[in-house]
DNA sequence: CATTCAATGTTGACGCCGCCCACATTGATG
DNA sequence: CATCAATGTGGGCGGCGTCAACATTGAATG
């Protein structure tokens, strides 16, 4: 199931027939729908919607959305939440299978680059522009979840400062996932991506173990 | 001497006399004044420029630049290969004064995470969301004289593949960068700036030589 | 059951934006 | 001097985020 399938009864409303009652003043859900659809713009359009975007996409007018969210940075904060918690989702799935630390951790920091890389927009709203992480909570919140797996990766291999490794590797892989995105690769060299990749997470891993 | 330097008459035109020929309707060298123009606006406002008001601030209406740029992502990207262009001349400023490998490298990756920190917009309009360096030929040009620097710093150390190399210490200082600015740090650990800065070019470090 | 009211949705407007068009002005070129 | 391409101007279009005023509703209250 999509994530951005509507939970609400969004189709039984909108269907107009003459002398009934047809589309109800009032939505019911439409907080939540609001941050449905915007994902599925992010994902269908492959850039930050716009708040009337986003309102017309769950049928309701321009201005509904702030019955709901303070501006459109608080919508899309929503929407970044959502996305971290993908991001973590993806990063804990990949770690399932194996107890060897170094097959844990370098399954986890690929699907991290991984992740980033099928969703670029959804990252992109995660750490360019307006920054949700630093300015929204609800962002901020899921985005410490995923970090903490970071720092749990760290704990396995018994460093001096987990928390410092597990920031220095989050570094590395931040900077890949934006630089991979828009499609920089060492010049000099053919666009192996997946070698790339691959020596990317060899340099996180060591910098994860502390050197 | 900052970047945004005017090198061109900027002050001699826009003054009005009356009864004489001020402002004449040809400016003679808008096209530099506008870049100059969109770099002050963006070292001032700490945010991108919108063309309109980059007109302005050159004293033109907002429909002259399009008679020099094809629109505004093509004046911006000619503000970020300066910006690239002074990131460079950091980089190497930093590096001159020693002979010693290590200490040379050193000196040059802080100074790039140095100058993306306190260049925060600029770094924006050099990597962030329209990307220039992906899209715009200046800005790419400008933006690999900088990466051969570090491809320079990775010989030194007589790595298996400089390029390949000199990539992914480019990756960890970017993501250094781009996190750092929105004010990301290592949660648990006191906001201890230049601490780790300091770490993050050790683990660059490491990464430029081979691990 | 009738009233009231806060929650929620709508319409309209303002100012800013990027960009396109038609027109005005200029200096160089024949 | 006539011409013309280059360059700057004013006006306009559609879209944007946001605010203000009004409309509709369901639920609480008497």
């Amino acid at each position: 199931m999509a994530i951005g399938s509507p939970t609400c009864d969004a189709q039984a409303h909108p269907v107009e027939m003459p002398g009934k009652v047809n589309r109800p003043y009032h939505h019911g859900n439409l907080r939540d729908t609001l941050v449905d659809a915007a994902l599925a713009a992010v994902d269908r359009d492959g850039k930050v919607p716009s708040l009337r975007a986003v309102a017309a996409l769950a049928g309701v007018s321009h201005n509904a959305p702030y019955r709901h969210f303070g501006n459109q940075a608080d919508l899309l904060g929503h929407v970044a939440a959502r996305c971290f918690t993908g991001l973590a989702r993806a990063v804990g799935e990949a770690t399932v299978g194996t107890d060897n630390p170094v097959e844990r951790a370098r399954a986890g920091l690929a699907a991290y680059i991984r992740y980033g890389l099928e969703h670029p927009t959804r990252y992109q709203l995660m750490f360019g522009g307006t920054s949700p992480l630093a300015a929204h909570a609800t962002a901020r919140d899921a985005g410490g979840e995923a970090f903490e797996l970071l720092v749990a990766g760290a704990r396995r291999f018994e460093v001096e400062d987990p928390y410092a490794a597990a920031f220095r590797a989050f570094v590395m892989l931040h900077g890949a996932v934006d630089l991979l995105r828009y499609g920089y690769y060492p010049p000099g060299v053919p666009e192996d991506r997946d070698n790339t990749i691959a020596q990317i997470v060899d340099s996180a891993l060591g910098v994860l173990r502390g050197y």
